[in-house]
DNA sequence: CGGTATCCTATGGGATACTG
DNA sequence: CAGTATCCCATAGGATACCG
């Protein structure tokens, strides 16, 4: 639904890029600290499928950061970029504007 | 998607409220100035299905309001009620966020 | 544990036509 | 102009099963 018209607006990029129901929320939840997959999947109460597909699109954006440790089972921790942590006042009004007002 | 366990975080609020695809864009285009249907319709790019019920919603919610003069043709302004305005923190944040990093 | 692969459904949203 | 009403479709996303 994001329009060409909407590309040339900064706004317009960012909501075209976090604009959906968790990409912000798992951007929140890595603001707090790094986390791994499962962490992510019940915080958010999300299907692995959508977070797997979220977390891909959030990395390839270069928002999102995976590290895997060779164990087993398998460990892999995500975290924020800078790219991906300058969102912090955005996420921080966001949660000023939610106490307040909703 | 948003599940309840969202719903005791402030910014999961504020992302269920305005976090599609659109709504955020008419918060944006009325922290300017009060507009009417056909130029948020124009400048999004949106459907006017869409941008009707969208209005709606935010309405609704109290973060628009409607005002229409007795005119013939119609004319109906949408402009922002004080938590309608309360965004412009959140949105400036964002322009800041989508210039420097998009 | 951290995914991928299928399948399937709900619904968001476009296009179009019509009305006060 | 500012919508409402239909119809229709694409796709986001859930559920489930399976794999390294």
């Amino acid at each position: 639904m994001i329009r060409q018209a909407e590309k040339s607006c900064p706004v317009g990029k960012v909501v075209a890029l976090v604009g959906d129901s968790c990409s912000l929320l798992i951007v929140r939840d890595l603001l707090d600290s790094a986390k791994r997959f499962s962490e992510l999947e019940n915080s958010l109460s999300v299907s692995t499928r959508t977070l797997a597909k979220k977390l891909k699109l959030l990395e390839h954006e270069g928002i999102v950061m995976r590290k895997e440790t060779k164990d087993s089972p398998a460990c892999v921790r995500y975290s924020l970029t800078k790219k991906g942590a300058a969102f912090q006042k955005v996420v921080d009004d966001m949660r000023a504007y939610g106490k307040k007002y909703l």
